[in-house]
DNA sequence: AGCACGCCGACT
DNA sequence: GTCGGCGTGCTC
């Protein structure tokens, strides 16, 4: 008899051991797979180790439970790899995921299926990792979006080995597949057939170019020579399904355990790897000029002193006109879709507010004006008196949204004060899918003069898009949110509409545009990152981020629970921040664990549901610096006293 | 996460 | 009597 020791490849909560025991009569080698009961279910488990049962004794006679058999072998020859076990762990352990439920996400579709047999027979080439070569410095590369293929094309022509090229998003595809031409392409709708393909090919080493999302990461490589990771701060490289992880960050792990070359492309560094580059982890190598566009900042305070009421000032009305009299292409950056902001009464100061999740109604303008909530989509009719003092004076404030713009231009072209051209609107209001979202950019691309209204969704298009102007209406919405890291991420979406290669770019703003202090002098800041001079940003940013123990000196860790019912929210809340506190404490982390105080500013409502949320900051612990920190502390120690109805979420794309 | 167990109120 | 709501506890 052998006790073989599996992972069940279902979620666990944390406060169960991730691998659990069973009883076999022979031995089963690691990456062997089983069928088990856990809790009386019937669970597909990989085996990571058996031993004979007289070594166990002792310890079976003091353990509490008393282990079942397996019920059945499914496979007795492995069929998961070394490389697929570490890339699992590495998640479980840094993104405090289940780990079942992580290597199950790590194994490919088709994992199990007879018509795609994951190893061509041959145990042996299981589990071979190749060893890591001379340690290569991770390159950093910055470039203007176009460029990419340019900057690229060295490092894959010179490499003899096995390139991956990793895309934040499918529509990014496109563009590299003409350069780099006979790759094998892996995202999620990639089919199993295709995926299969390309996965064999990678593990006889007879394909040399993989281009694909963050999926591609897992294909088992046998000589992985470069890991290009594109516009590595892009969002979409953060999960939002356990588990949770950072595509950038796995990146570099892969990168690691391949012993191959980390190659980041983006147009700005950003905080995190503005530190790797100071600290002298990797190289850089900037490809990046000054702006090319005029630049143009118009103050909407002076401007509102003349008078001024509309969406855009006179002097870029004019420039809308010029522009596209000489046949020229606009992009209007909207901060958000929608017609406007929200509507308050002028009698009483009410705000309507969306009764499931709290937060302002939006106005839309359907075939009729509607109110509808940003978080669940709901709509309700626009009112015509205030729910709470019965006024009929109620009115729409805020920032105005895409169709409000749209309809603006659409007046200014009847009125003749710009040319009657094409002008489209881009968001998730008015077009409902993909082929549709393509439909309009395939419409604008056969204009050579048009006017787009777009949100940040433009972006996915930044590779066969050009603008020659493009405008931002309101500058100051694009900073709105709270969280630590708006100011990083205003760079970052300036540099994106750069991308589309503007001769000139108008921005309005109420407070002589701006970095997230109104302090500051934004217009200089504005200058510095036109001229590509972010050295003096960063700094200070960095100060910043120093003072209140925001990465890079801490990691986050945020955790939030749901309930319906107020007071179980309320009390779960407080009842996790104290038994944090304890658990920091026991494990003697308290000086560097800080867990935000229970407060109602955690309290949330979405969609029905109350929310608590608990924001955790592990000082010391950079997310560049990946696992270890202070005293080799561990999260998932602290977090063990969690349930599994809270929702963890380490290094979160916003802390709210 | 699921799923069983168990306690309490409503109802053919 | 019993059906079904969901609070509590457990997973080798």
């Amino acid at each position: 008899m052998y006790v073989t020791e599996v992972i069940p490849l279902s979620t666990l909560p944390p406060n169960v051991p991730q691998v659990l025991s069973y009883y076999h009569d022979s031995f089963l080698q690691k990456g062997a797979v089983v069928e088990v009961l856990v809790n009386n279910r019937k669970v597909t488990a990989v085996v990571i180790g058996s031993t004979e049962i007289g070594k166990h004794k002792i310890l079976l006679k003091k353990s509490s439970f008393e282990l079942k058999k397996i019920s059945r072998v499914l496979s007795s020859e492995p069929q998961v790899s070394d490389f697929q076990f570490k890339i699992a762990l590495w998640l479980a352990h840094e993104y405090v995921s289940p780990l079942g439920l992580t290597l199950k996400h790590v194994l490919p579709p088709f994992f199990l299926k007879k018509k795609y047999p994951l190893w061509k027979g041959h145990p042996s080439t299981v589990g071979r990792v190749p060893l890591p070569t001379a340690n290569t410095r991770p390159l950093m590369i910055l470039s203007r979006a176009k460029d990419s293929h340019k900057v690229l094309t060295p490092h894959v022509e010179k490499s003899t080995g096995q390139v991956l090229i990793i895309v934040p998003e499918a529509t990014y595809i496109p563009y590299f597949e003409k350069y780099f031409t006979s790759a094998h392409i892996v995202t999620s709708a990639t089919s199993n057939k295709n995926h299969y393909t390309s996965w064999v090919s990678a593990e006889n080493n007879t394909g040399r170019i993989f281009i694909g999302t963050r999926q591609a990461l897992f294909l088992p490589f046998s000589n992985l020579e470069k890991l290009i990771v594109i516009d590595p701060q892009h969002e979409f490289y953060k999960s939002d399904m356990s588990p949770k992880y950072h595509a950038a960050n796995l990146a570099k792990m892969v990168a690691d355990l391949y012993g191959a070359q980390l190659i980041t492309v983006s147009n700005m560094l950003g905080m995190i790897r503005s530190q790797t580059v100071a600290d002298q982890e990797a190289k850089l190598q900037d490809t990046i000029e000054a702006w090319k566009s005029k630049l143009e900042i118009v103050d909407l305070v002076a401007e509102q002193k003349l008078g001024y009421m509309g969406i855009f000032a006179t002097r870029v009305k004019e420039s809308i006109r010029e522009s596209l009299e000489s046949e020229q292409k606009v992009l209007v950056f909207s901060a958000r879709r929608g017609y406007q902001g929200i509507i308050v009464c002028q009698n009483c100061g009410f705000t309507f507010k969306c009764a499931q999740c709290n937060t302002p109604l939006r106005v839309h303008q359907g075939t009729d004006l509607v109110l509808m909530c940003h978080r669940d989509s709901t709509t309700q009719q626009y009112p015509r008196f205030c729910s709470n003092c019965h006024s009929s004076n109620i009115k729409a404030v805020g920032p105005v949204g895409s169709q409000k713009i749209y309809e603006d231009l659409r007046r200014m072209m009847e009125h003749g004060q710009i040319p009657r051209v094409p002008a489209f609107i881009l968001d998730t209001d008015v077009t409902q899918n993909q082929t549709e979202e393509d439909e309009v950019m395939n419409e604008l691309q056969k204009n050579r003069t048009a006017i787009l209204v777009a949100t940040q969704k433009v972006f996915s298009y930044i590779y066969d898009h050009n603008f020659d102007y493009v405008v931002i209406p309101q500058f100051d919405s694009l900073v709105s949110s709270a969280d630590y890291q708006t100011t990083e991420r205003l760079w970052y979406q300036l540099e994106k509409l750069v991308d589309f290669d503007p001769k000139k770019m108008s921005i309005q703003s109420y407070h002589r545009p701006a970095s997230a202090s109104p302090q500051r002098d934004g217009q200089e800041d504005l200058q510095k990152i036109a001229g590509h001079n972010y050295e003096e940003l960063y700094e200070r940013e960095l100060e910043n981020r120093k003072i209140f123990g925001y990465p890079p000196f801490s990691k986050i860790v945020k955790l939030a629970y749901s309930h319906k019912n107020l007071t179980k929210v309320k009390q779960e809340g407080r009842l996790i921040v104290e038994k944090l506190k304890m658990a920091a404490i026991h494990l003697r982390a308290s000086e560097f664990v800080k867990i935000s105080e229970t407060s109602p500013l955690f309290l949330g409502k979405d969609r029905g549901n109350y929310t608590y949320t608990i924001v955790i900051k592990v000082l010391g612990t950079s997310p560049k610096l990946g696992e270890g920190g202070p005293n080799s502390f561990s999260l998932r120690e602290l977090l063990r006293f969690v349930p599994s109805s809270w929702l963890i979420d380490v290094d979160p794309r916003s802390i709210l």
